[in-house]
DNA sequence: AGCACGCCGACT
DNA sequence: GTCGGCGTGCTC
């Protein structure tokens, strides 16, 4: 073989974040003095339009559909070693194909935003604060004129590790005078943390079981789906399934699906295991998230904790990936590349072929019916850890009761008595706001959003009226606008009205309303938490962010102060939505030795999803909801593509869509084409919407149609001038 | 997506 | 007479 050099390709195919699908050929740079070898996975500059933009090599070829005398040639080789590799590049373009998303988004999406923007792939050395020789032997309590100094300094004491500048509750001031006191000193490298491991805990047989299954295929694709009750001790299980996957060396991923649950998580994981563990979600720095980006490409880090967005990141030494609450609905992007990470989990995990698991207390009905079909082994875990008892959920029939702030005498007795016992209250509502209607007793105006087909809300602490969907606001007017009546009045239940009449009703306890509008300071949310599980506040009022994960150990009744507002949705994921929400929120009582209950106020007792659920349960009630679709050749028995369209008048929006259906109607097949019909909330911000819904019990067959006329559909006159979008396995028909 | 080119209204 | 509105077309 003496002599082989092969050929340089001369045209290299870049993808570019841009919404087109195709990728862009480059002639080879003029410069090649420079020792970078070309090839899949290194970022280049090259000259773009009027500007210039980062892009990822794809291949190399000897052809291009474009003349010659067009091509540019790339600027600038960016990397030396590729930062993607070929198993990234074929779940990335699976991605793609799958989703029809373009590819050279998609394939940003796979990066940090300073590696997409160009920047060198190398971890900025950050620099850090430690105590120095002088600032172990001085006494904290010199420094009281300056307290923040002195915080800070008795933090570092107790501690006795490293501080970034940005580390959050660092008084950037403070630290500061530390150092030119010279009771700090600087230091770039991160000394080795010291470790101390806490042994795994007891397992239970189900909990055994559970864990030898997925280690047992370790090495191998698996899917597993862990269906445990809320407090049966699912992170026990993940751990020492991971404990056992480092053993060999080899790395794990685990997606949540919110930034807020992220911290609890990696404390545990940090107390348990001796390795370094990096997390990835919205929340850090740019700086922060390429470090964690290259420390698990590299295989410098052995656990990645993130969100959504993490999993792309490429894997030194795969080993497992795990997606915990898998059911949640924000796992599946809901803009731009429209992803869902559990099913695209699922796909990587095939790639790599590693395990994945999936856990949930309230598993997807998508994820059941893959258990049913064979296609993931189910793990169940049905016993509660130590002494801790199933909460007892109760409908209490408000028919023709009398409520006071939406609750009802007997749910207001039970809190009596609850908290006479010195037990804490968690009130659930998903409604934020004082009141979502204010009508005129007068002449019945109700105040309207004027962009939205929508209500406005009151927000009576700031005296305001806001559209909850296009966040316009105004004044709270004093007169009615249309009739000048000063009988101005709201009408039904907000979390901020129930606040206000619990203080009357309960003058001697403290309640603490946890919703956005309380918890959108920075620190706020940690800090009403902090509030709750020391018992300074007895009762917890809030919206969705109660459902997700938060535990409140001192919580034994939970009340759903109106489970019917989510019995009657034209959205065939409801039933499932609610059925969640209830098990999950009710999930939050009796987690000690204490008993609890969760009451659910209704006037719909008799209704078979809500007795389903309560007298046997959320498998029992998947059951029921599964076989339902099934009837219906719903979702997970047929497959769906949503096209999305909007534009400031109606007119043009329909015409595309009706265009749009016009083609996907010309061929007969197996692909149903459902509308246009206009959104449920036919204007929003301004926009009219409109949608087409396709659904065909062959996920292929719909494919093959969805690639057949897309470039059409760009074509159409009226597609230059809508806004449109194309959602493939929407969750949410909105 | 950007961004420029291009042809019609109210301003110096 | 211009500044600028956003329709339309292109990016290797």
């Amino acid at each position: 073989m003496a002599n082989c050099e092969t050929p340089r390709s001369p045209i290299v195919q870049v993808a570019i974040a841009v919404p087109l699908h195709r990728l862009f050929d480059y002639l080879l740079p003029l410069d090649l003095s420079s020792d970078g070898v070309i090839e899949p996975g290194i970022r280049v500059r090259v000259p773009f339009g009027k500007h210039y933009k980062t892009g990822i090599v794809m291949g190399l070829t000897q052809t291009s559909d474009i003349p010659p005398e067009r091509l540019k040639a790339i600027e600038q080789i960016l990397d030396t070693q590729p930062l993607l590799s070929d198993s990234d590049f074929k779940l990335l373009s699976w991605a793609s194909r799958y989703y029809h998303h373009p590819l050279g988004e998609v394939v940003a999406t796979a990066l940090p935003v300073t590696l997409r923007q160009g920047k060198p792939a190398v971890a900025a050395t950050e620099i850090r604060y430690m105590l120095s020789e002088q600032g172990h032997q001085v006494i904290p309590e010199q420094l009281s004129r300056a307290p923040r100094q002195q915080a800070l300094l008795a933090r570092l004491q107790a501690t006795a590790t490293t501080l970034a500048a940005d580390t959050p509750g660092a008084d950037k001031a403070a630290l500061k005078a530390l150092l030119a006191k010279g009771f700090l000193c600087e230091v770039s490298v991160t000394p080795a943390p010291v470790y101390q491991p806490k042994p795994a805990l007891a397992a239970s047989a189900e909990q055994q079981m559970a864990i030898a299954s997925v280690s047992a295929d370790l090495g191998r694709f698996s899917a597993f789906l862990l269906e445990g009750v809320t407090g049966s001790g699912k992170t026990e299980v993940y751990m020492q399934i991971i404990a056992d996957v480092l053993q060999r060396g080899l790395q794990v991923l685990v997606l949540l699906p919110e930034i807020t649950l992220t911290p609890q998580l990696e404390q545990r994981f940090r107390d348990r295991f001796a390795v370094a563990i990096v997390c990835y979600h919205s929340k850090l720095t740019d700086s922060q998230r390429l470090h964690a980006w290259l420390a698990l490409r590299s295989g410098d880090a052995a656990i990645l904790l993130g969100t959504r967005s993490a999993l792309f990141t490429p894997m030194a030494k795969p080993g497992l990936i795990i997606l915990d609450e898998e059911h949640d609905p924000s796992f599946k992007q809901q803009e731009g590349f429209r992803f869902s990470a559990r099913d695209v989990a699922i796909a990587r995990a095939k790639m790599l072929d590693v395990p994945v698991l999936l856990g949930s207390a309230t598993p997807s009905l998508e994820s059941l019916y893959n258990v049913q079909r064979g296609r993931y082994r189910l793990l169940t875990l049905s016993a509660r850890a130590g002494h801790a008892v199933a909460p007892q959920f109760t409908l209490l029939d408000i028919r023709n009761k009398p409520l006071d702030a939406g609750l009802s005498e007997p749910l207001i007795a039970l809190m009596r008595s609850t908290l006479a016992q010195g037990q804490q209250v968690l009130l659930f509502l998903n409604r934020r706001g004082f009141a979502p209607v204010l009508i005129c007793h007068g002449c019945g105006w109700v105040a309207r959003c004027g962009h939205c087909d929508a209500n406005l809300v009151i927000h009576a602490g700031e005296r305001r009226l806001r559209c909850h969907h296009c966040n316009s606001e105004q004044r709270l007017p004093d007169l009615c606008p249309a009739c000048g009546s000063v009988e101005l009045h709201p009408l039904g239940m907000g979390t901020e009205r129930i606040e206000q009449s619990l203080a009357s009703l309960f003058p001697d306890q403290t309640v603490v309303r946890l919703d956005r509008d309380t918890t959108q300071r920075k620190g706020a949310l940690e800090h009403y938490l902090d509030k709750i599980n020391q018992g300074e506040a007895s009762i917890i009022l809030g919206t969705q962010m109660l459902a997700k994960g938060h535990h409140f150990p001192g919580v034994t009744l939970v009340a759903i102060v109106d489970i019917d507002s989510g019995l009657f949705s034209i959205d065939f994921h409801a039933a499932e939505k609610l059925a969640q929400m209830i098990v999950q929120v009710g999930g939050r009582a009796g987690r000690a030795d204490k008993p609890g209950r969760v009451i659910l106020q209704t006037r719909q007792p008799e209704h078979p999803l809500l007795t389903m659920l309560l007298t046997q349960g959320y498998p029992a009630f998947a059951r029921l909801a599964l076989a339902e679709r099934q009837q219906a050749g719903l979702p997970p028995f047929s497959h769906q593509a949503l096209i999305r369209a909007h534009a400031s008048h109606a007119g043009p929006v329909q015409q595309f869509l009706h265009a749009v259906a016009a083609l996907l109607r010309q061929f007969d097949s197996q692909v149903a084409v459902l509308g246009p019909v206009s959104a449920p909330m036919a204007r929003r911000a301004g926009q009219f919407r409109f949608q087409l819904l396709l659904q065909s019990p062959n996920r292929q067959a719909l494919h093959q149609r969805l690639d057949a006329v897309l470039p059409a559909i760009a074509q159409i006159k009226a597609a230059k001038t809508v806004r449109w979008s194309l959602d493939i396995d929407p969750v949410d028909l909105y």
